[in-house]
RNA sequence: GAUCGCUUAGCUCAGCCGGUAGAGCAACUGACUUUUAAUCAGUAGGUCGAGGGUUCGAAUCCCUCAGCGAUCACCA
C-alpha cells in the first residue's frame, strides 16, 4: 500500500526541508491535523490518500505522467514526515464521462460517431485490442505505462465506483444539497450554461447516453431526480446505482468526499474548477483536500503544447531519446513555473539527473532531500544507475563514431572509460540505446555521401588493398599509419593531408567530420572498413544514405 | 475581465525562509592526438526588467510600473 520506505531520514530533518514536495506534504499534515483536532494521525480509512485524475478520452500523455510522478514525490515527502502513517496513491479514471466528440486520430470514426454521448466505458473498442471498450483500452494503456515506470498505485474506474454503489452515499448527500451546490457553480459559468446547469447528469434510460439536461425536480425522499429524456419522455430516476453521473466539478468533489481524498494536484487550467470543487466539498461537510496547481507545458516558442497541433515534445518522444528517470528529474523542477518542452532540453536533463544520482547516496540526510533523485529512487539510487560518462559525451560519440551498432559504440566508450561494460553499467547501456536512436533519427538523415574523384579513388583503393592485407586486431596507430601512407603515396602532399581526411569522411561517412580514423578502423573492423571503401567506390553508399 | 507565471552572463536557465551572483552551451587560451571533431585544464563575460520601500545588508521580502506569456470565462 505504502509507496516505498524512504531511506532513513529523521522526521525532524525532513520537516525543515523547503522543496515544493515537502511544502505540499506539510499541507497534507495540516489537513490531518485539522481533522484530528490537533493530532496528526492515520485517517479512519487507514491510510493517507493521494489521488491523480485521468481522462480516458485519449491516451495517457506527458501531463498524465507529470501528475502521477509529482504526486508520488509529494507522497514520498509525506512518508518522510510521518513514516508511521500508511499512504496510498489512486489513479482515478473518469471512464463514465460521455464521448463528446470523435477524436480524429483513432480508427473506426463512423462507428464511434454512432456512440456519441455514451459513457466511454460503454463505447465499443475501435482499436482491435482485447479490451471491451474504448475506455478500457485507454485505461489499460495508462496502467501499462505506470507499471513500466515503476509507480505503486491503485487503479480506480469511475464507472465501477458508480455502479458498485461506492459513490451512493455521497450522491445522496449531493441530492440533499442540490441547490447549494448548483449555486456554488453558477458564478463561473457563462449565461447559457448557467441556465441548464445541474451537478447531476442522468443516464438516459432509452439510449444509455450521459445527458446534459436541466433537472426539473429533486426528490430527497425517494432519492430521485426528474428530467426529460432524449425522446421527450419525462423520467423520474434514482441518483444511485450508476444511473446518474456527477457533472464536471461536482464530480471532483464527489470523489474527494466519497474516497476521502487527502491530496490531489491539478493544472492551473483547472484552478477555477478546483476552487468550485472545494466549495462543494465544504457544502458536503468535509475539510479541504490539499493540493496545488502546476503550470502548463509549453513548446520551444512558449506556446501551449497541444496534441492536435503536434508542437512541443510528447511523452513518447522524450522516452524515445532518453530514460524515464530524466523526465522525472525534469518534472521535479519548479512545477509552478511553465516548462518549455522541446528536444534540446533532454540531454541536459539526462546529465543533471546523472550528476544528482551520482551524489545522492553519499550526501548528508538534509541534503538528500534537496536532491531530485531522492524522490525518483525512493531515497537511494541503485548502483546500476552509475555511468562514468555523460549523455552529452555519448551523443557526440555516436555522432563521431558513425555507427548504429551498440557494440561498436561501446568500443568508443571504453576509450574514455576502460572499465565500463554493458554488464557493469546497465544504465549507460540504456543510454547507448537512446543515443543510437538519436543517431538514427537525427544524424543519419543528414548524411550526404559524395562520389570520389580520380585521385581519391586511387588513394582509397590503395587503402583498401593495404587494409585487406593487414592482419586483424592491430592497434589504432598501425591503421593510422596505413591511412597516412595511402594518402602520401597517392598524390597528397604533406600540407594536403587534411583534405585527404576530409575526403574520407565525406565519401565514406557522408559527413564533414568524423572520428580519428585509425581508431575508427580498429573499432569498426579492418575488414568492414574495406567493404565500406569498396562500396563507396562502387557508388553504393549514396543509395543507402 | 479574472487568475497566474516569467523578466539574472551572447543563448537556455538555476539560485528566492535576505548576507555583495552560478551551471550548461557559445567565445577565447592552453594541453593532448601523425587530420578535424571529441576530450581535459583554464580565461573572460552580469549595476540580477524599471522605480520606490523594509533592513546593518535584497536577485532574494513588500509596493508601484513596464514588457512578454499562459490559463479560465464552451467542454472535460
Amino acid at each position: 500500500m505504502t509507496q516505498n520506505i524512504p531511506a532513513e531520514i529523521a522526521p525532524e530533518i525532513a520537516i525543515k526541508n523547503r522543496t515544493w514536495a515537502f511544502e505540499e506534504a506539510k499541507a497534507v499534515v495540516k489537513r490531518l491535523r485539522a481533522i484530528g483536532r490537533g493530532q496528526v494521525q492515520t485517517p479512519e480509512k487507514g491510510y493517507v490518500l493521494f489521488e491523480t485524475g485521468y481522462g480516458p478520452s485519449g491516451l495517457p500523455h506527458i501531463g498524465t505522467f507529470a501528475e502521477v510522478c509529482r504526486t508520488a514525490m509529494v507522497q514520498q515527502a509525506f512518508e518522510a514526515l510521518h513514516p508511521e502513517i500508511p499512504t496510498k496513491m489512486i489513479c482515478f479514471s473518469d471512464d463514465m464521462d460521455g464521448l463528446r466528440k470523435v477524436p480524429t486520430n483513432v480508427p473506426q470514426q463512423e462507428m464511434l460517431a454512432e456512440h456519441l454521448g455514451q459513457p466511454l466505458s460503454l463505447v465499443p473498442n475501435p482499436f482491435g485490442t482485447d479490451h471491451p471498450s474504448y475506455a478500457h483500452h485507454n485505461n489499460a494503456a495508462l496502467c501499462e505505462f505506470l507499471d513500466n515506470a515503476g509507480f505503486k498505485y491503485e487503479f480506480k474506474s469511475a464507472s465501477e465506483c458508480y455502479k458498485s454503489g461506492e459513490f451512493d452515499e455521497t450522491l445522496l448527500l449531493m441530492l440533499k444539497h442540490h441547490d447549494d451546490i448548483k449555486h456554488a457553480v453558477l458564478p463561473i459559468l457563462g449565461e447559457e450554461r448557467a441556465a441548464s446547469y445541474s451537478p447531476f447528469l442522468p443516464i438516459s434510460p432509452s439510449t444509455g447516453a450521459v445527458l446534459q439536461v436541466p433537472i426539473l425536480e429533486v426528490n430527497n425522499k425517494n432519492d430521485t431526480i426528474r428530467f426529460e429524456d432524449v425522446d421527450g419522455t419525462i423520467i423520474t430516476q434514482k441518483v444511485t446505482g450508476g444511473k446518474v453521473k456527477a457533472q464536471w466539478r461536482a464530480d471532483w468533489a464527489l470523489r474527494w468526499h466519497a474516497l476521502d481524498v487527502d491530496y490531489e494536484m491539478s493544472g492551473k487550467d483547472l484552478k477555477s474548477s478546483a476552487d468550485i470543487s472545494k466549495k462543494i466539498l465544504k457544502i458536503l461537510g468535509k475539510p479541504n483536500t490539499a493540493g496545488f496547481h502546476y503550470e502548463m507545458f509549453l513548446d520551444e516558442n512558449g506556446e501551449k503544447i497541444s496534441k492536435s497541433k503536434g508542437n512541443g515534445l510528447s511523452l513518447e518522444e522524450w522516452l524515445t531519446y532518453a530514460p524515464q528517470e530524466s523526465l522525472a528529474y525534469y518534472l521535479f523542477q519548479r512545477p509552478t513555473s511553465a516548462k518549455k518542452l522541446y528536444f534540446d532540453i533532454i540531454p541536459k536533463a539526462v546529465d543533471e539527473y546523472i550528476t544528482f544520482a551520482e551524489k545522492l547516496n553519499e550526501q548528508e540526510p538534509a541534503k538528500k532531500l534537496d536532491n531530485p533523485t531522492w524522490y525518483i529512487h525512493h531515497g537511494e539510487v541503485p548502483t546500476t544507475q552509475h555511468t562514468p560518462i555523460s549523455f552529452a559525451l555519448l551523443l557526440n560519440l555516436v555522432n563521431a563514431a558513425n555507427t548504429d551498432d551498440a557494440a561498436t559504440l561501446w568500443g568508443f566508450i571504453q576509450q574514455y572509460a576502460p572499465e565500463a561494460t554493458p554488464e557493469n553499467a546497465p544504465f549507460l547501456d540504456r543510454l547507448v540505446g537512446y543515443a543510437i536512436q538519436y543517431y538514427k533519427d537525427f544524424v543519419l538523415p543528414e548524411k550526404s555521401y559524395r562520389a570520389a574523384d580520380d585521385r581519391e579513388r586511387t588513394a582509397l583503393s590503395a587503402l583498401a588493398d593495404t587494409l585487406d592485407s593487414m592482419e586483424s586486431g592491430l592497434t589504432a596507430e598501425d591503421y593510422m599509419t596505413a591511412v597516412f601512407a595511402a594518402g602520401k603515396e597517392n598524390g597528397y602532399e604533406k600540407d594536403e593531408l587534411r583534405t585527404w581526411f576530409q575526403a574520407l569522411y565525406q565519401i565514406l561517412l557522408g559527413q564533414d567530420q568524423g572520428p580519428r580514423f585509425g581508431s575508427f578502423i580498429a573499432l569498426y573492423g579492418a575488414d568492414k572498413t574495406v567493404t565500406l571503401i569498396r562500396d563507396a567506390l562502387d557508388n553504393k553508399l549514396e543509395k543507402s544514405a
